[in-house]
DNA sequence: TCCCAATTCTGTAACGTTACAGATATGCCA
DNA sequence: TGGCATATCTGTAACGTTACAGAATTGGGA
């Protein structure tokens, strides 16, 4: 004779169809609705039959808690927001970032949510937006600044985020970022092996912190090895292909133009070589070009171009599991990866 | 003198802070829940003054809708789900589509999230999950085919969705589709007018719809130029770069090539230019190639390479506003349209 | 045998929202 | 004046979950 329970009463009963509940469950089981739902997380007060009744029927039913009660209830959202400038993107690195995030959150409770913004807004609105409608546990963000003001706003609120990209600032959060510094250095030693020796740097774009890591980078490798840095103005991979073409066309075709080049991206490569071819020169030939890859069709197509792929794959990877470790609370000092051509280095503070 | 509302309890009063909720907004006012309720949603049954008092203090205080209430409560999650193979992706078109998607739902309470798969294990996987979950309120899917199960799944659940590409069920269902068949006879009219007669088509890959449709344009853009078609065997776009290239070479050293092509990728127009300058070809003068453009930089790197931009961030635009008018129960008959070179045109049911 | 603590279960309340079924006030007509 | 429809507001209950406090059962020690 099964015990009467009046808190999963007739309703669950007549109740003709739908995906199953707690209190579902817990009038099959003759259980209360409280026993299942902590049976189902492992609580310690559940007798160990229970806890496995429980959880072989939760799954023989196809149980899945229901987000927005869990959501209402407890204010966890299990979301995870990716901030995306959606002006960005010449090289559509975004969506191996994104398939880097669905890769590591793909067993996990967590939901990817991507929130746009331009940058030619407010950065700030879509962070402000997540962190006071609570829409996402944890925040992912990119285009990192030395001084970002939304690191500073989230370190505030203490509310959990990785960067994609390092700032300057004083606390320490998580943050998953590519070697930019060694890249340059790389870049520099292949090309001063190959001979060269009048080297420019096609930069990032003034504003992010990465520019400054390349730029140290590139100089520190010259001066070890006794080169000067021949000067590009304010040319950085965010000028339009038109305008990088046209602007290395006018520099190669000087009195003594550079015979080597780094770029930090592969449209500025892209734009690079047609500038120099424009002036007549052959790549490999008067002068060769290192750059860091996004597209895979660009080393493949331009075998003289000498490619070192940054894994955005990999970066997405890293940068949701640093944000799910942060919402559990792990410290910030653990949260921080650099990726190099060789592989991906966990970081220790300093 | 205010009055008493037991609704509305002291506890408002003593909350200390928190976002805004209609509970706290209703004793500030002196009003009731419900009140408040109807007036944000300009319901009929409150006075004009009322409402618009409601209004602007909602708006004063940064009132927004708790996501989860409203989803517990009536079963709308306001979320739209981008089903996404996480092992596509050449060249980054995806990121293309999603931010046509967030161009579309910017304005409205629509939230993305992208539900990743592989192809190569359950495609019907995140469709189901969705729709048993109720994970969304509509789906997005792409890499449709002529008979789709996930199509018939959905259709059959009364679950709103649009598709990238058309299907060939009898149901009439939400899409946008490029126009292959008008771009397959815009390429051979092209080359024909170019004075190339030995054509041959590097299809999209067996399975998909748009294959069938290109084929079809090509076909018949043949044969009303009264020209033969040059058969690549079962290269598609779908094979490795490598292989492209080998066959596309040998292609090309046989007896009588093919001195006109038709891919139907960037990607695939790569391999094959490379294959043809391998077999010692130069394109412009052995042979043209005409392409679906998805990377920016190949038409601007390749002058000679006559390009077709598919342009997915309208496509993301279209099929969010698909999928936002088929939650809203509209005719699926309308919400089908198709681009081609010259723009989106509606289709209207035959 | 009795009592108390530990173990294992229970119901109630609440998260913020909306559907529903009233309740109150107002105005109009007979 | 009374009655009744209309306009405008109200409280209660429920969505599915979890925190909390409490109830029932068991076992062991005195």
């Amino acid at each position: 004779m099964g015990r009467r329970l009046r808190q999963v009463a007739e309703e669950a009963a007549a109740a003709p169809e739908g995906r199953p509940t707690l209190k579902s469950i817990a009038f099959m089981m003759g259980l209360g609705v409280t026993t299942v739902s902590r049976a189902l997380k492992d609580a310690p007060e559940i007798g160990e039959e229970t806890r496995r009744r429980v959880q072989m029927v939760a799954r023989q039913v196809g149980y899945r808690p229901n987000r927005a009660g869990v959501r209402l209830r407890t204010g966890k959202t299990n979301v995870i927001s990716l901030i995306l400038d959606t002006e960005d993107d010449m090289t559509g690195f975004v969506s191996d970032i994104i398939y880097g995030i669905t890769d590591r959150i793909a067993e996990s409770p967590y939901h990817l949510v991507v929130t746009p913004y331009s940058r030619r807004r407010d950065p700030m609105e879509p962070v402000r937006y997540v962190v006071e409608t609570g829409s996402a546990d944890g925040i992912i963000i990119s285009r990192t600044e030395p001084a970002d003001k939304r690191v500073r706003y989230l370190l505030e609120h203490g509310f959990p985020f990785a960067t994609h990209g390092r700032t300057e600032l004083d606390a320490a959060h998580p943050f998953h970022d590519f070697d930019n510094q060694a890249f340059a250095r790389m870049a520099v030693e292949a090309l001063v092996a190959r001979g060269r020796s009048r080297l420019a740097l096609l930069p990032p774009p003034p504003g992010l912190t990465y520019r400054a890591h390349m730029r140290a980078g590139f100089s520190a490798a010259l001066s070890d090895a006794g080169l000067p840095e021949y000067p590009l103005g304010d040319l950085s991979i965010d000028a339009s292909i038109d305008e990088i073409r046209d602007r290395i066309r006018a520099v190669a075709a000087s009195r003594s133009p550079p015979d080597g080049y780094v770029s930090a991206s592969g449209a500025g490569a892209f734009a690079l070589v047609a500038g120099l071819e424009a002036a007549g020169q052959v790549l490999g030939r008067e002068a060769d070009v290192v750059s860091k890859q996004s597209t895979k069709l660009l080393r493949w197509f331009r075998p003289e171009l000498r490619l070192v792929e940054e894994d955005f794959r990999l970066a997405g990877r890293e940068l949701a599991n640093a944000v799910m470790k942060a919402i559990d609370g792990a410290d910030p000092a653990g949260l921080q990866s650099l990726a190099n051509p060789s592989g991906v280095m966990p970081l220790t503070p300093c």
